[in-house]
DNA sequence: AATGAATGAGACTTCATTCAT
DNA sequence: TATGAATGAAGTCTCATTCAT
């Protein structure tokens, strides 16, 4: 029994989060009330409480599920070794953000933005975000590392540097994105292009 | 009597708006009661509603506020007409948000960033923030502009998509900074110039 | 200067006085609030309170006047001492009713209902309300009074009694015409009639 | 469960009315808080919001059974299909009032004189009351109708208009034993019929 | 395990009234 | 006399959470 209690609990977890993950969406992180995630997860509200311990930890959930779907998409983007252009990995990077934003799931980085909003008060989301920004960094280090190594940086250039740049492209992205809405990856891209040809 | 008033109205309402950051500060944009921010002016609530409709306009006041600090700094930088090395331009800006963050009326970023959180829900907060953002971008675009007429960058470029990047730089200095802590305008601005260096 | 002031006062009462009647109409007894009284009065708060002594007191004024002035049409119509028929003395009162409902001062009769859900409550309006009603009902007994002289009304009929029923046709007229509005002078007279006709 | 919780329903609301019932008579419609209610119910804020969508709603349904109250009567007195004498209709029922005005849920023409001044502002009340008048002048008019047809009204009477002249005594009995307070059931069908035997 | 009625603290806001100027 | 900014108690309503069933 320990086996399909274990899965069911997940599923009814994954139900819950998805719910409130739509609810956030629709009315903001603090605005989505208990009772909109309750009737949306077509759950009681006992069996919520049965699965998290309340509100908090429910934003916290949904906080690091948001927050982390972009590490995926760079780890693949290293796995074969090669030094890409780093404008280059940016703008595919966010291509796929910009075509997973309105999946299903509804956009993610909405939910990023308002984590951050959250995050900078510190307490739990800070915990939970926090780590996630510096693994995602990490990547982006290691792409700079061999970007140098393959003689496209100087070589007194710290990797660490470079990477907090890149990294630091993201954020920007996803703001202009989402509030002045006319950024693409192309046009983004490109400004960076043009940058990195500088003289 | 017409003088007083309006100075007094205007003293009472920063009166508010100030209590109000603090709370914000303390305890989240939402987060903030307006009994935690009547408490904190030290007025009276029918006071505070006097000079606000609601707690609503005090937050859309703070966030415009808060946003709008940079667009000054930017334009004194730019006032000289000279083309100003980008990642100088960025160093020095950094520079003063990192000085101005933690003044007396606190850090205004950690504003900024709930106040992203806030707009990319739509509302009122949306249609302060993104003519703000509008306005400090027109000024990197500026300083593209300048520096691609200085031989700088390709004479290709469009200086749109720089200045959209050059913005972009800024978000996630932020969010860096406060999330993580360990990025500092020199360190980022040592990111950007190597990036401004490949090869 | 006594009589002055005197006539000061009792102009800027007046004007308070009708200002508020105009808040009743729109709002309700209660729901219309001292900020409308003061708004629409053009006056300031501290002059209101200048000429009364507070809320209760402008409403118990405004029931005094729109209750009251039913009695001065009667006292008209008794003035030449004849025993008109208690149809037509009920048509004529109706008919002034009416035409008076919708003058520059707004439909008194609507005060009146609200004046007497408010006295059943007890209170001053109660003390302003009961004697007007007493008065004009003193009236109505010497209508029913002059009426049986003639021989229109059995010798054993007790006048009080009478004055009782033919008063309290109004309430009922009144409200049938506020709220259902489809009576009419004529048609409540002829109902009148054809009861006093009956066999 | 459905049966029992439908059950429970109701008597929660009941539970719920009765006691703002009891708050409007002490009070007054607007007068009574919620606070008052809440108190009086022996209920929680929490569970008086789950019943009731407001403060509003409960005061309509207190409107809507009061004045609903008549009608039962009323129809009972006419279930035998006689022709009574339309003064001892009256007097049956103003008996019927003053007997049941003072029952344990409280004297309902109190909350009737108070719900006619509520909806001579319009409203959802005027909404409630209007067809509720209407409905029991339905009955008069019929109780006219039969005394038509039983020779004792002049043929060409119009039964609607004795209807409302019928209907529109009830205010007024109402008004004079609430406020002044010296009419009777006994006293006022007198009046009534010393004009009904008027030449 | 699940339900959902109930809780009650606390949120936002209004408004009759006062009083220093 | 007149002003109108200020007061603060009181109002209505919400909502995260619990617990008897």
């Amino acid at each position: 029994m320990p086996k399909v209690t274990e899965e069911h609990r997940a599923a009814r977890r994954e139900q819950i989060i998805s719910a409130a993950r739509k609810c956030v969406l629709r009315k903001g992180f603090h605005q989505a009330s208990m009772a909109d995630v309750i009737a949306e997860s077509g759950l009681s509200a006992g069996a919520v409480y049965r699965y998290f311990k309340g509100k908090e930890q429910i934003l916290e959930s949904i906080a690091d599920q948001s927050i982390g779907r972009v590490e995926d998409m760079l780890l693949e983007l290293l796995a074969d070794g090669a030094a890409p252009h780093p404008a280059d990995v940016i703008e595919t990077m966010l291509e796929w953000i910009v075509e997973h934003a309105d999946d299903e799931e509804g956009d993610f980085t909405v939910i990023a933005v308002q984590a951050w909003g959250e995050a900078v008060r510190g307490g739990k989301v800070l915990d939970i975000v926090m780590p996630k920004i510096r693994q995602i960094r990490e990547l982006w280090i290691e792409i700079a590392r061999r970007w140098q190594a393959a003689g496209h940086l100087p070589a007194d250039a710290d990797p660490q540097h470079v990477g907090q740049a890149l990294m630091g492209l993201f954020p920007g992205f996803i703001v202009q994105r989402l509030l002045v809405g006319d950024v693409t990856p192309r046009s983004y891209a490109n400004g960076l292009r043009a940058l990195l040809a500088a003289r």
